[in-house]
DNA sequence: AAGTGATTCTACAACGTTGTAGGAAACGGT
DNA sequence: ACCGTTTCCTACAACGTTGTAGAATCACTT
């Protein structure tokens, strides 16, 4: 039914690989031989063949992303900023979910379905570090956020402790000194909970203020019910505090909640500033002071090193990482007492 | 470097067409046989190359679903829920971002890329029953939401009149009688707004409760600001109103903001309902009740419907419509007040 | 012992594209 | 008029898979 290189070529009346050179703009073709075929292109509405070009070619212009879940909508945002900046590079997004579930995550890197994909952009949730010897694998891979670090692979991923300092160091400007944590992962060092709350630290040692480990409420998941309930948590413990650093907005929110129904007024009581930049946060009541991680520029970076590594160009540099730039974005919940 | 049938049949000791048969599970091959082919796949981890299956077989294995925007919550839950649908099935889906562009979406339905995929999962936005006609496309097309009835594609739908009709029934029995709407779309009748805004109707008169057109408040886009923006119009036209049916989540989570900003009390002085059951109205302050649109049976029903278009055994059946069964989630914004 | 049908396997062609190699015509310089 | 180079185009092969047709073997039946 769709029309073929053959039937344009019959057409126009030359060879099937002159047809080939004027759609791939080869240089040297008469203006009239290229007008020809251009018009019995149009006329048969002939488009190439895809599975047909990457079985030739050995590309297939799909590029996979793999994340946890696009239902936590950090991760629906990332996936909007990629397929855009995908877009801008004539790629197109595969997404696979992994549910943040390590051997999911394992399948997906061993898998064979890949095949239809030219590269990975790949965010790992439930891989720790011990897992980077599954990163090297036979095709393209970049790796977005931070479950690990060092590994085979490019990275590209925010700039956690930073922007975390700020995020504290901003708390701390509000005249805030007993600040309290959401979300932090029990014993962990690198992943984003881990980073954070270094950040976090860092921020309070510059400040002189005393490090005090009751004020950090651990959890598991980072979704809106985890932050609700380490904040009752932390409520419960009657540890005192002016000001509350959610790991990720959703945290925030969540903790926001909490607070609230316990009667706390925010930010006259209780400062709060999440991480992430979630739309979400911007139609709260009130609206959560935040760090815009810089996700737009995270898309494009990882869109175009995938895209390196795919032409092979840069074939055999070693690997390299990427940081984006973040910015604190102050909202009502962080705003000086009026 | 990947191995193909041929390394394979060359180290079994058989045919290349052999090895084939091995793998798409042919039922007359010796066991022996099949045993050195299995063996011999493994040891040369042997995966086949779906670019060449699919110009051989003419299919991918890949469904194409196009939405306005990931970003909006619905269209991530409705995503997620596809993904995983598809999965089951054995399907893997690339996803387009329309950002509810008409122009942007007929390019959709006319681009060559699609030939990527075996068939789309279409969620219009800026299109509308006028452009049904552009439904006639080549490949298997299946429709989701509620732009366009009677096109020429199958169409899989959520009950928008009579879960509309439930949801405002839902604010009468908890005794409201000033039931504001937001997110109603000018001169709409089709489309989720003008269905939604029917129901909305329809249980008024069962009610018998006049419809009063000042309660309407109307809106371009769905998201949390305009929300936000109707309910300040509402307010400053000085109407008075003791509930408010969100055309959706977004909008409804948007209103509830500007009201107690404004000093009413939710559900007290104001109830409040949504529709689409995104799980931010799960933790928001207070929580919102809302229809629960049955996103994940659209989302299956979606996926099965295509995969027997693509499978070609109900390819001349006549277009068919489904809807999905809704169900009220009572949550704190509507409760009886205390 | 021959015929019949099922079983097991193979050779070949084809899907639609692009890379390679090379031929014919046109061009430029002597 | 000749040679070398550039321009324009074509024929052929190959990417890795699966459908078709058919050959060879086996198991039964008569």
């Amino acid at each position: 039914m769709a029309a073929t290189l053959r039937d344009v070529a019959l057409a126009a009346g030359v060879s099937i690989k002159t047809v080939s050179n004027v759609i791939n703009d080869y240089e040297h073709i008469r203006a009239d031989t290229k007008r020809r075929v251009l018009e019995a292109i149009t006329e048969l509405g002939y488009s190439p063949n895809l599975s047909a070009r990457s079985l030739r070619s050995g590309r297939t212009g799909v590029i996979g992303l793999a994340v946890p879940e696009l239902k936590l909508s950090y991760f629906a945002e990332l996936a909007d900023s990629i397929i855009k900046a995908a877009e801008r590079r004539g790629l197109k997004v595969l997404i696979e979910q992994t549910g943040g579930d390590r051997a999911h995550e394992l399948e997906i890197l061993a898998s064979p379905r890949l095949q239809l994909t030219d590269g990975l952009l790949f965010s790992p949730l439930g891989m720790s570090n011990e897992d980077a010897h599954y990163l090297t694998v036979g095709f393209p891979l970049v790796l977005l956020g931070e479950r690990i670090f060092g590994g085979p692979t490019d990275h590209v991923t925010m700039s956690n402790v930073e922007s975390a300092r700020a995020a504290t160091a901003h708390l701390v400007a509000r005249g805030r000194r007993r600040i309290a944590v959401v979300g932090g992962h029990l014993d962990e060092v690198i992943g984003s909970a881990g980073l954070r709350l270094r950040g976090y630290r860092q921020a309070l040692e510059e400040a002189g203020i005393p490090f005090d480990p009751a004020l950090v409420g651990y959890t598991t998941l980072w979704h809106r019910s985890n932050g609700a309930t380490t904040m009752r948590e932390l409520l419960a413990s009657g540890v005192g505090f002016d000001a509350v650093f959610g790991m990720n907005d959703t945290l925030a929110l969540g903790a926001m909640r909490v607070l609230q129904e316990a009667g706390r007024r925010i930010p006259d009581d209780v400062a709060v500033i999440g991480f992430d930049d979630l739309d979400e946060g911007r139609y709260s009541l009130p609206t959560l002071s935040t760090i815009d991680p810089g996700r737009d520029e995270i898309a494009d970076t990882a869109v175009r090193v995938l895209q390196e590594r795919i032409s092979g160009r840069k074939g055999d540099m070693p690997p390299r990482a990427f940081e984006a730039r973040f910015q604190v974005i102050e909202r009502e919940s962080s705003a000086l007492a009026g």
